[in-house]
Order: C-alpha cells, then structure tokens, then sequence
DNA sequence: TTTT
DNA sequence: TTTT
C-alpha cells in the first residue's frame, strides 16, 4: 500500500469514436469511447512542422456512462479528468496489456448530437429531467467496485 | 493538427527502481523510471479491503533527466507533470505498444541518495552550484525534438 | 526558501471583459482579464437551486498577453493555467489585497473576435506569421522578471 | 448558470498554523489553515536570487475538516485540491474581499503530529477505526450546502 | 463583468 | 478513429 500517491489525468481533446456501452445489469454499465489530443512542433534537423496525436482509451461508469452516451458523439470535443489504469489480460494465450483513462468527471466544449434535436437548441439550457445535466457532471461517490 | 487540446498527468508515487539514463550525445539524453501510485477500495461483494497499485514509466529529456538521475534512487517518493505518449515498435515482428509519461515538472518530496552525504543534511537547502536545485524542475522550453 | 511546493491553478472559464493592455518598455507588457467560472447547487433547507460564480482576475505577460489581446474578447471561452499571486498595495494609506492568476499556458476554446475577419474563417488555421498560434500557447520561459 | 466551467487549483505547500476548527452543530463543521507556496528566480537587473512566498486560505468542511484537525500541524506539508472561492464581507462598514481555496481532496506529505504518538510509528500505516485513513482523503460528496 |  |  503507498499512502499519499496522487494519480490525475486531465484531458480536452476530441471522440474519435461514439461511446460503446457494455451493461453488467440494471445497476453496473461500462461506456468507452477513445479521445485524441495533438501538439505540433518543428523537427530541429529538418526544420518541418510535425503533428503527433495521442489516442487515450476513456473508461465511464453508471451514472456518468449513460450521459456520455446520451450527449457525446464522433468527433465532439470535452474535458475529463480521472486516474490512469493499467489493464492486462490474456488474448490467445499472449499477455495484452492495456492502459485507460478512468474518468469521473466529464464537462462538454461541444456537442453535435443535440443540435439537430428539434425543440431543443442546447442540451445545456434544456435537459429532461430524467437525465443529468450535461455540463460539468461527475461520477457518483458511493462506489466502491473496480472497474 | 487538433488545435485547443490539453494532455496533462499530475502524479505523486514512489519510484519503483533506480533512473536509467541512455546518451545519445554530448547535449541529448534521456532518462526513464517507473512510478508506483496506489489505491485502497473495499470490494462490495465480499467486503473485503482490495489495493491495487499502478505502474508508470515516466520518461525525462536532457537536464530535467540528470536531475532525475543525481537526485533520485528507488523508494523515492516524487510529484512530477507531464504529457501522455503512446509509443509503437515492433519486437520480433510483433506489433508493441506502450503508454509513457513525458515528464517536464519534477518535485522531490522526499530522497534518500543525499541524506548519506556528509554535511548535507537536506538536499534542498543546500546544493552544489554546479547542479540544479533539487525542487521544482522544470525542462528547457527551447526544445522541438520529439523523444 | 520552501523546496517542493507546487502552485497551480486550472481555468475553464469566460472572460468577462476585454484584455486590457499596459506596456512598460517594448519588450515588456502584461495584460489583464477576469474569468468567471460557476456551479449550481441545490440549497438543502430552502431546496431551491443556486448558482454561484466566482471571478478570477488574469494576468499574461510579453507574447502570451499579446496572443490574449489579439484573439481573445469579452464572452470568449479559454482554459487557462498558472499560478495563484497575491498583491497587496497601498491606496489612500489603506492596505488593500488582491488575488490574481498568473497565467503561463492558455487555449482558446471558442473566439468571437475572428469569427468576422474577412478571408480567416477561424483563426486557428490561419495565422499571421508575426504571431504565434493561438492554440496551446505557452509564455516564453527565459524569463525571470517578476510581475 | 455556466455550464462547461472548470474552477480547480492544486496545492502543494506548508501549513504556516495549526487546523482552526468552527462548530455550526454535531453534523456540520469547518476547518482552516494557511498553506505556503515558494518559488526563486532571478532578478534580471540586479541579479539576485529573490524568494516569493504566496499564503493561501485553506477552507476544509466536516469529515475532511475533522481529518485535518486531527492529523495535521503548524509545518506540515501536504498536497491539496479544490477550488478558488470569493468572499466577501462587511467589517465596520467596509468592503471587505478574500479569497479561500475550499479543498476537497488532502494528502498527507509530511506530519509531525503522530510521529510522537506511541505505538503508531507512522499515522498512514496504522489508524483508529474511528477516523479515516490520512492518506488521500476526500470529502463526502452528498453535500449541496455552499460553505 | 461572463456563460448557459 | 478526432480535430483544425
């Protein structure tokens, strides 16, 4: 055990992909979805500009899964934050090793799914009741299950 | 080119090993080391207290690399900033992918190389001028070379 | 002297105000702006819901305060980060305190200002040469003048 | 309302004075201490070394509140998060502003309180039952009352 | 003083 | 696989 360690990942970066959703049951959901982010810089020796981006695997749950899935679409750009997690398992009987981002807070810099939704221009302004509020929305405390 | 993106780690572990330095020359080197953090839960189905710890393989350039190097050993406790790289190479034909953290910002926030110097008794306070001070690192910005 | 601290503030926010200006000599500016940032909460006797803001003052220096004054304006959306920087005066023999953010790194997430430039549909495609980019920005880091 | 806004500071620094605590009833308390963050640098025109020390408020509410008071003293470092909070008040009839960072996550860096505590070589290791583990400490989440 |  |  290693008391007082800090584990923070902060992101704002783009979907490359929709949220897949995985239900355990009524209660336990898994959403996954892939962000990009990008820096350029200028090779020394050649003197081109170069662009590099970095894919990151985004782990959702429950409550903050379903409304990544109901308000995050291909290609929308968002902030999250969360712990880097090293996942391994075994494919074929070869060690695959993963690492994800495992997010509890998600705030959305843009959206695409909703702006097409008639009567309803921004889902910040208008939200069913039956869904959270889509803009700074964090992971419900009371969990205590590993992913 | 994804303008308006963010990549930010913020971690505080201990490190799991000694730096490994590698010189490419005179001016460029790289140096790398593995950082635990680790986290205590209670699994709700048996109830039991689960620690699972996480493994990081931070990555430093250059000056904040021999700092790392002088000033750190295994056991030691750090917070150090940094960016989320995914790297890819190919072993044995095999397709490898690993996740590192490039790291530009490095704090001791405890040693123990230097608390075996003679009169020396807090690194901190007290360094060799032909060292950087052992607090708050950060990395040369005039740097465009990717790692 | 305090080895190991770390200071550091995270924005996403609105200006709330244009960036004003002020020149020392040629070399040397700084510009300033306030953010407000917010968050609702549900008052738990009265149980109706309350929105607080809070407002931060910023404070860029040399080419990133000329970045801000350039592309940013009243309304604008930015992520900012720095450092927390209290000032204290004297005004009419009274002490007065102030709290600012003495940003280093800033990125536009939405503009108005160039929207209406004729031929620079978005100015993070197109920029002049004689200023740096206005995406992920960072101040210059030779630099070790105090605000 | 302004939805999408990001308001978060990170902290690592020294307590400058003791936990003062403030009872509103059983359930309900807050504690505050000063923390101190330092930084050196070089004065360009005379070329002396300069410290800058900035104090920050540190506001803590109920569980983490009781776990500062217990575990924390006058010099300890710690690492803290939360967020940048205006206040403002009347004294005499003047306007009076401050601002607090209201932390909702502590980790203990250093402590001086426990290490002359028999029997308990190292507060992280082994705790009462009673009080939550010092090590990362959040605050319970259920909580809809501003400070 | 912003924004939704 | 995103975005600009």
């Amino acid at each position: 055990m290693a008391a007082g360690t800090i584990n923070k990942v902060i992101l704002i970066g783009n979907l490359g992909d929709d949220v897949k959703m995985h239900y355990f049951d009524d209660q336990n959901c898994v959403g996954r979805f892939p962000i990009a982010t990008s820096e350029s810089y200028t090779n020394k020796t050649t003197g081109e500009k170069v662009t590099s981006t970095d894919w990151h695997n985004i782990v959702v749950r429950n409550g903050l899964a379903k409304v990544c899935e109901k308000y995050l679409s291909k290609g929308d750009k968002v902030y999250v934050e969360g712990k880097l997690k090293n996942r391994q398992w075994e494919q074929d009987g070869v060690k695959r090793y993963s690492t994800e981002i495992h997010v509890n807070e998600m705030t959305m810099l843009s959206t695409k799914k909703n702006l097409e939704t008639p009567n309803n221009t921004n889902p910040q302004q208008h939200q069913k009741p039956s869904a959270p509020a889509p803009k700074a929305v964090q992971e419900e405390e009371n969990d205590d299950l590993p992913f």
